[in-house]
DNA sequence: ATTAGCACTCGATGGTGATGAGTGCTAACA
DNA sequence: TGTTAGCACTCATCACCATCGAGTGCTAAT
């Protein structure tokens, strides 16, 4: 048995009446979505077609069908086919500065679920060749110092640290053209004991300051890449859904958000440009996230040049508003990518 | 009619059951609790005169009783007179480097709420008299110049912007000195007018870049003392307790968690120092955060001198364990004092 | 190929009675 | 006078059952 005309027409009906409801949906609904085109009964041939090829289900015996996986994959494929031709109507962002991305992305979280009605996600950007760019040390107080370490694309740490035998501000404006002429432009790999011992060398009697700043870019460098850092906002919505939040399953998927380093899976998925835009869409037991059988995901994964990249998703359930989603992910793509485009230029 | 010491005890008993069990208690478990000392029937007559006094209540005839608010706060009112002559036993912290006193207040909050199994909640510090104690600024791009500005207290915040007109070396090492000799030392409000055009003057061709670094120590300050960051962890804990977890207010809570403005009312408290340590309990409606008024609430303000205070809050079921809860936040802001005193010294 | 009609299924709803934990009250007791 | 045993009473919970109706599958007519 294959798809035809009707069983397409029937099927997404199916999915469209049972996203606005969330109840099972019978064949006389549909019957009267298509204005009396086709009686309940033919449906209801149509519907145990379409449930014997496994893209509905019943719950239960003399309720209405449900969308299987199977069923929300056909109907995501379909709109991916389809594309957008209009444009999508995403409220503008207030991405103005960019110099505080973590702000931005949380606030973008934020804008997202509250736009959605779904949870949110977004993975702060992976620095995959942690160059560095500058180096700045300063005196702040008598005995501490602070240690500036901007990373190629403009990542900023600072750190204050203590200092038994402090520099006058000569030596500290030696140290700085040191530091800076023997480590800009290098990656955590390259810094060798070559280098190091190069550096100390010519730093003479502070040669610990050197120590104290490698540790510290040590750190900067190891932070970054380790823990990854992962945002989530608009958890709660899932309660919005009632076949998402009875207590088992909504404590699980809150706990889930919660605890990011679960999430990890979702924003892995390296370069995923599957597709082009490099949007995925998890359906039910799709996921890599257990907690999220029950949910659909979909992500987008936003690069920034210098190989700075991340992920946004939303998380909802499996009768999510695809076409929207998928619209407002790859608008709000766009206008990321272009945002900060526009700013490094 | 007043509280003899049976009525008490049994009082007593009441709670430390209920905090158990979260079911109500009725006569004879509580006469078996204390080893048949009273039989049921006294007890009941007991029960019968502290409902009417207010401390318990019955959830319905035939029921248990279980503590009113009132109760609970006798109850705590007993602990507090009590206080703590064993030292707790919370686990050693790892406070090691404050010099990012945001991730390790986060990490305080998530071990906070896993060792109480409760939801916690820490506001980071407010910088009272935000002065001004360093600024330094570097060429980082052949536009782009690094603002890093360091606040009394060591709050470290840096901003890249672009300059047009970007200053050569010297003139940058001319503009810092000039910056810090002018600004050092100065809250937001003594910035006048007066100095900032005697700046300008002092700057000559690069008054721009003046211009520039106030309105980025301007955002700074402001950025703050505005957005209060308050941080939650363990939120889903709340489903450990059936008594919250039914979906209406499970949902309400967990919403409030999640905006985390709704909470300020919580961390607001100005000094608080009724009790010495500045340990406040909300029991039920004593709550100033509506969502909560089914919980109780711990919390405590740390001060880290320089004016640097903020809160740390423990939200769990009214049924809560006091004595615990209020141990352990009387050690860790002990703790947390001295590590920062000590990494201050 | 489509549709009207009908018997059937099964979850949801609501009512009923049994169960038992827990109370209040009374009377007996120390 | 304070304590306790005993008993009638209350009421949430649970299992059980009948009812209801939305929705199905199947058959026969169009």
């Amino acid at each position: 048995m294959e798809m035809d005309e009707r069983k397409i027409t029937i099927l997404k009906a199916i999915i469209k009446n049972y996203m606005d409801t969330g109840e099972p949906v019978g064949s006389r609904t549909i019957s009267k979505y298509v204005d009396n085109k086709w009686s309940s009964a033919t449906i209801r041939n149509e519907m145990s077609d379409l449930e014997e090829m496994g893209y509905i289900v019943q719950p239960h015996t003399s309720a209405g069908r449900i969308p299987s996986d199977k069923g929300y994959r056909f109907y995501v494929d379909q709109i991916e086919l389809e594309k957008d031709n209009e444009a999508a109507e995403v409220q503008e962002l207030m991405i103005q500065r960019i110099d505080r991305l973590e702000s931005v992305l949380k606030k973008l979280a934020k804008l997202l679920a509250h736009d959605t009605n779904y949870a949110a996600l977004i993975s702060g950007p992976r620095y995959q060749e942690n160059k560095l760019k500058f180096i700045q040390l300063s005196r702040v107080d008598t005995d501490k110092m602070l240690i500036v370490t901007v990373l190629e694309g403009n990542l900023i740490k600072n750190a204050i640290v203590q200092v038994v035998n402090m520099p006058d501000e000569e030596e500290l404006l030696n140290m700085n053209i040191l530091l800076n002429s023997n480590l800009n432009g290098l990656t955590i790999e390259e810094i060798n004991l070559d280098v190091i011992s190069r550096m100390k060398q010519q730093a003479g009697s502070h040669a610990d300051v050197v120590d104290l700043v490698l540790e510290q870019v040590a750190e900067v460098i190891r932070a970054d890449s380790e823990d990854l850092q992962i945002y989530t906002s608009g958890a709660t919505n899932i309660f919005k859904y009632p076949e998402l939040s009875d207590n088992q399953k909504a404590s699980e998927l809150l706990q889930t958000l919660e605890h990011t380093e679960l999430l990890k899976d979702l924003v892995d998925t390296d370069g995923g440009s599957e597709n082009g835009t490099g949007i995925q869409v998890y359906i039910g037991e799709e996921s890599p996230v257990r907690a999220m059988r029950d949910c659909s995901v979909v992500t987008a994964n936003y690069e920034l040049g210098e190989g700075i990249r991340g992920t946004i998703g939303i998380i909802g359930p499996k009768r999510m508003d695809y076409e929207k989603v998928l619209k407002t992910l790859r608008t709000l793509m766009t206008q990321l990518e272009t945002a900060f485009k526009k700013e490094e230029r």
